[in-house]
DNA sequence: ATTTGTGAACGCATTCACAGCT
DNA sequence: AGCTGTGAATGCGTTCACAAAT
């Protein structure tokens, strides 16, 4: 089975695993890749080349069996073993971030929450992941075996949790943060930009508005 | 001043405005292509093939007025007018939307959050943004010129909520909810998917795992 | 008849390389 | 000399179209 495939298609395999998923929930044992397609809004051509990078999954003319694909996927997302996380910055975001649902399934375990301001120290999220201290980060991420971080500090303190993390051992990292902190080679490092997402969208109402004018 | 550009690029102009914020506020006149590349960790062909979609803003030679290319930046990105935003979902991630402070700057207002929980209706974010029931979004919408609205409602109240929100006119949609609802073609939904991000990086520890084992 | 798996075609985005200007 | 703007080249990802299988 061949691992590696371009970045584009594993984050397509989260979808899938979600649909399979939601047709295992239904009770569904067997799908296609039109089904799958549909549901992500996606070409079903892509669905097979995607799933066709890592084998041959499926029977030609009676599709693809729901529980075994799910399985394959979660296998091949690393979902099926425990994976440790931490999350730098118990502010608004990185509170909801800790209790999102999707966020704690699979082999997901987010395991602390940390932060600077004495005032959040020694608290807990509402679901009861606990806040430390960042002191503590380098012991807790060896002693909880912790693989991964995300960060959702402001944007000034975003490099120093990153130098942090990546000196207590963490090798991938989610950042929030509204910069690109400097990470060394073997790091993999991901941003989630809310800002970018938000002016994509004021682009498009925008463009609308000019081309409403032109009308 | 041609306005459309691939989406791709589109994006990456937030990030340009982003740097030549900061590069303001440092009271920096003049960059460069090199400059903006630099920190946004791209291509400098990049940054001026992307600025050429929409004119000549440079000066061959000398580089890019930072105030200047700012303006146009944003105008381009339609935050040089007000744009009022409502968000659908007062848990825990819709409330950390609502004070999150990118989300507040430019034209962009955060008029509103809506609930059906009765214990959140009438309440107030931290930033003192109101929590309103959902029945009087048409309303609401009308009176307050909202054009985009943030989606944070869990997966199985997203399609009611876009087409709350489709019909109360709504144009541009913002999804947190971990599904993908229809729309009209008219209408611009963008999805941030927290899960497929958390996943994209558990995909790349498994084949780092892999690899090492293979070592 | 239906659906997979896949080579070929297509389209889009990035990078290169250089002419044009200061 | 230094930097922009841009055509050409490259690389990547998606879609098409069909052979292979049931």
């Amino acid at each position: 089975m061949k691992r590696n495939a371009p970045e584009a298609t594993t984050r397509r395999l989260s979808l899938y695993l979600r649909v399979l998923s939601e047709l295992a929930d239904q009770n569904v044992a067997s799908t296609s890749s039109r089904m799958i397609a549909l549901r992500c809004d996606l070409n079903p051509s892509q669905v097979r080349k995607d799933l066709a990078h890592f084998g041959g999954f499926g029977v030609r003319g009676v599709g693809y069996d729901v529980e075994r694909l799910r399985q394959v996927i979660a296998g091949i997302l690393g979902l099926d073993r425990r994976i440790g996380v931490a999350i730098v910055g118990a502010g608004n975001l990185g509170s909801a971030l800790a209790d999102y649902p999707g966020f704690n399934s699979g082999g997901v375990e987010i395991v602390a929450l940390f932060d600077v301001s004495p005032d959040k120290i020694g608290t807990r999220t509402r679901l009861g992941r606990p806040v430390l201290e960042v002191a503590s980060l380098a012991r807790v991420v060896a002693e909880r075996e912790i693989q991964l971080a995300i960060v959702a500090v402001p944007a000034a303190a975003a490099q120093e949790a990153v130098d942090r993390l990546v000196a207590a051992g963490v090798s991938a990292i989610l950042n929030f943060a509204p910069t690109r902190p400097a990470v060394p080679e073997r790091i993999c490092i991901r941003h989630v930009d809310l800002k970018v997402e938000l002016e994509s969208l004021t682009y498009f109402l925008a463009l609308r508005e000019a081309a409403d004018q032109a009308r």
